[in-house]
DNA sequence: TCATTGGGCTTTTTT
DNA sequence: AGCCCAATGA
């Protein structure tokens, strides 16, 4: 095959490169994932062992689209022995194989993010803490940037700062909950997901002699979407390139937009640095977009300070301008999108799947569905709750988890008494102390009850007990002789999971039961999947890991006629003919925290970068005035992103906003008249760029002790209530005295 | 032990 | 507005 045609001479250049360190610098849909696909196509073709190839992708779906397109080049059956998958999927299963150099078994349980909480939330308890002061969410969070720096519980110590930030936040037993909570995990033979990262670093440091193997095992390392690793992951990247740097990185620095998961973009930006002799590649041919919406993101990126320069550019068709329209309220923003999708769909002879429909938050999706569901636009909606954190499907998991992993007290306590057997709160605390007694799980302890419980439970209690264990025993059986999807269908059945589900949800059981059937479904489709793979696992162990790192994405199925919708970070590296943004609200993007700071607000516009270069065809912005959140209507401003954008290609439906103080806003929709509206003092002076979507203020008088995000705790010392200008003068106790609008000031009194 | 109710919190984004 | 949790009573 002549790749020389297939590629244009930038992106050829960079196929063809051949070893040492490689830095490919991709603008939006520059074809990016075409140079990936055959660079890794063209080393198999020159006789590189694809199970020496290592291609690090951002979500499973990126890596199985690749693996086919790779394989539609080579062959499916060379194709899919490449190591290729995300950073956590891919060390899982390096993990699971090294487990029991860092003291876990092989079927080490992974945690999820709910399922973390839960564990910082008992941790917490156990040490006697105020969960209101250590808020589990928040400890998790802290826990979860610390990990990927690499800072485990006994290096904490070593940073002063932290120390002192703690005491700071009033949380000075942060550091001891991080510790409990690491050997919590440890004991229960599970991982979290930063542990998925942190712990191959741990076995790399510790081992050299397997990262030496590793080393040598992957001659070819190729990471996408680089300007998203975190310090963790550029570890472990590293570490694995040093023997023969060959890594090739491919990245986009006006594409970051995962610094709240610690990713920063500093890892790509230095690269060279780091990285002596690397060659660069810049790909700035846009092949996705129209003129118009190639000049107008331009146009957007360029007030971003930070980041390398550069100019996109297409010689793709003019296009029509970007259209931005300004609705009243949340409810008419939607139902107009609804419309107008329908007419321009029809215009253009478009299907639904063309569409996407992108927004800042997931609680946004409301209206649009509800918009979709009344104009019958069938729609698929990614994220939010996503199908594997269901309750249902945790619930059926929980049993599977425990039959793996006897040592998953999270497990085991989520189905020791759902389906309800009697099993209740003072059971448990006397089985916690048995546990702790004699230094075994939950599950471990209930198998052998009569013997260890020492006279502390009854024999009510201990026949119940013993009832789980054998029925959990049974399954452990049946297990070794059924497929999982048989296996799962035994325990719902045996267990009687549908039953109460039916009778905790009544009419509106369906829903959850369906889920439960479309599992069952997901499960017999992997082990057909798997069985068709040359080193398939069809495997219990190999299905909860793969389930524990899938993505909502990851099920997407591509054929289903349906509008998508999804949030901004979601749609990276998607693209798709007609695209809207809705809620192009200041507060709401930029996102109400992020409005202050220059790197955050960057950081929002780059967001904003990534939803308009989805578009190829046509791209339409949309704003409401006001908008329900958190169960009230707030008025709000149009986006400052708008007027960014430059006017030659912008096509405002409705007059732009005038400086002049805005009209009232209508009410949001005439169902709601009245209800629950912020009030607004009739004498109140529009405030220029005010931020009403901001934090609701909080009732304040002087004295009163609250807390701020980034100045700590404080007294306030005056309040001037003047409706939205009313301010609060704090003094705080460590970062001196301030002046607070209250509208935008996140304070929480304490 | 289980079911119901009310209060508090949420919404920035996710592997 | 919806979800989770704690407190309360049967």
């Amino acid at each position: 095959m002549d790749l020389k045609k297939l590629l244009n001479p930038a992106q050829w250049e960079a196929v063809m490169h051949d070893d040492g360190p490689a830095m490919i610098v991709a603008g939006a849909g520059s074809g990016k994932t075409r140079v990936l696909t055959y660079r890794i196509a063209r080393l198999m073709l020159e006789g590189t062992d694809p199970f020496r190839i290592l291609a690090l992708t951002f979500t499973n779906k990126a890596a199985r689209e690749m693996k086919e397109r790779i394989a539609a080049v080579v062959g499916e059956s060379r194709a899919k022995n490449i190591w290729m998958g995300t950073f956590h999927s891919i060390f899982a299963r390096i993990l699971r194989l090294e487990a029991d150099k860092l003291g876990y078994t092989s079927s080490f349980t992974i945690y999820d993010k709910d399922d973390s909480q839960k564990a910082v939330t008992s941790v917490i308890k156990e040490l006697g803490l105020d969960k209101e002061i250590y808020k589990p969410r928040q400890v998790l969070n802290r826990i979860s940037a610390l990990k990927n720096r690499l800072i485990t519980p006994d290096k904490y110590g070593d940073y002063v700062e932290l120390i002192n930030e703690d005491v700071q936040r009033r949380q000075p037993d942060f550091i001891r909950i991080y510790h409990r909570y690491n050997d919590l995990l440890f004991r229960r033979n599970v991982m979290d997901f930063d542990d998925l990262l942190l712990k191959t670093n741990e076995l790399f440091e510790k081992y050299p002699e397997i990262l030496g193997q590793y080393q040598r095992r992957f001659e070819h390392i190729m990471v996408d979407e680089f300007q998203d690793t975190n310090y963790s992951q550029y570890r472990i990247v590293r570490a694995l390139a040093d023997f023969y740097q060959n890594l090739t990185v491919v990245g986009d620095d006006s594409q970051s937009i995962y610094s709240f998961r610690g990713a920063e973009v500093k890892h790509f930006l230095n690269f060279m640095r780091e990285f002596p002799g690397v060659t660069v590649y810049r790909l700035e041919r846009n092949y996705r977009s129209t003129k118009h919406i190639v000049k107008a993101s331009n146009s957007l990126i360029a007030h971003n300070k930070y980041g390398l320069k550069k100019e996109l550019w297409t010689e793709n068709e003019e296009g029509e301008k970007i259209r931005i329209m300004a609705l009243s309220g949340d409810r008419s923003e939607a139902s107009w999108i609804a419309r107008d999708l329908i007419r321009r769909l029809e215009q253009k002879g478009l299907r639904y799947s063309d569409a996407v429909v992108l927004y800042r938050t997931n609680a946004q999706s409301r209206p649009l569905e509800d918009a979709f569901r009344a104009y019958g636009i069938p729609y698929r909606i990614y994220g939010g709750i996503s199908f594997y954190q269901r309750r249902e499907i945790k619930d059926v998991l929980a049993y599977l988890r425990l039959l793996v992993n006897p040592r998953d007290d999270e497990a085991f306590l989520r189905i020791i008494n759902f389906p309800a057997r009697g099993i209740g709160k003072k059971t448990l605390e006397t089985l916690s102390v048995l546990a702790d007694r004699h230094g075994l799980s939950l599950y471990e302890l209930t198998q052998d009850i009569d013997r260890l419980a020492g006279g502390m439970l009854n024999a009510r209690a201990r026949n119940k007990l013993k009832d789980f264990a054998v029925m959990m025993e049974h399954f452990r059986i049946r297990a070794r002789e059924l497929p999982v999807d048989e296996l799962a269908k035994a325990v719902i059945k045996r267990t009687g999971l549908l039953e109460a589900y039916r009778k905790e949800y009544d009419v509106d059981a369906d829903r959850h039961i369906e889920n439960v059937e479309a599992l069952v479904n997901a499960m017999r489709e992997f082990v057909e999947s798997q069985s068709e793979l040359a080193d398939g696992d069809p495997g219990l162990e190999r299905f909860l890991s793969e389930v524990a790192l899938q993505t909502d994405m990851d099920m997407a199925d591509d054929d289903e006629n349906a509008v998508t919708l999804m949030t901004l970070h979601m749609s990276k590296g998607l693209e798709f003919p007609v695209v809207y943004i809705s809620g192009l609200e200041e507060g709401l993007l930029p996102a109400g925290v992020t409005m202050f700071d220059r790197e955050n607000l960057e950081e929002e516009r780059r967001l904003m970068y990534v939803g308009m270069t989805r578009a190829k065809k046509l791209c339409t912005l949309t704003y409401a005035r006001s908008r329900m959140r958190w169960g009230t209507v707030y008025e709000s401003e149009p986006s400052r992103f708008l007027s960014e954008i430059d006017e030659a290609h912008v096509q405002w439906l409705r007059q732009p906003p005038a400086d002049s103080p805005p009209a009232p806003a209508e009410p949001a929709s005439p169902a709601r008249r009245g209800i629950s509206r912020t009030i607004r003092p009739s004498n109140l002076k529009p405030l220029k760029r005010a931020a009403k979507g901001g934090a609701p203020p909080v009732r304040l008088a002087e004295g009163d002790r609250v807390r701020h995000e980034r100045f700590g705790n404080g007294t306030v010392k005056k309040v001037v209530l003047d409706g939205e200008n009313s301010k609060a003068t704090v003094e705080f106790d460590y970062s001196g005295t301030k002046v607070l609008l209250l509208r935008f000031a996140k304070l929480t009194r304490l």
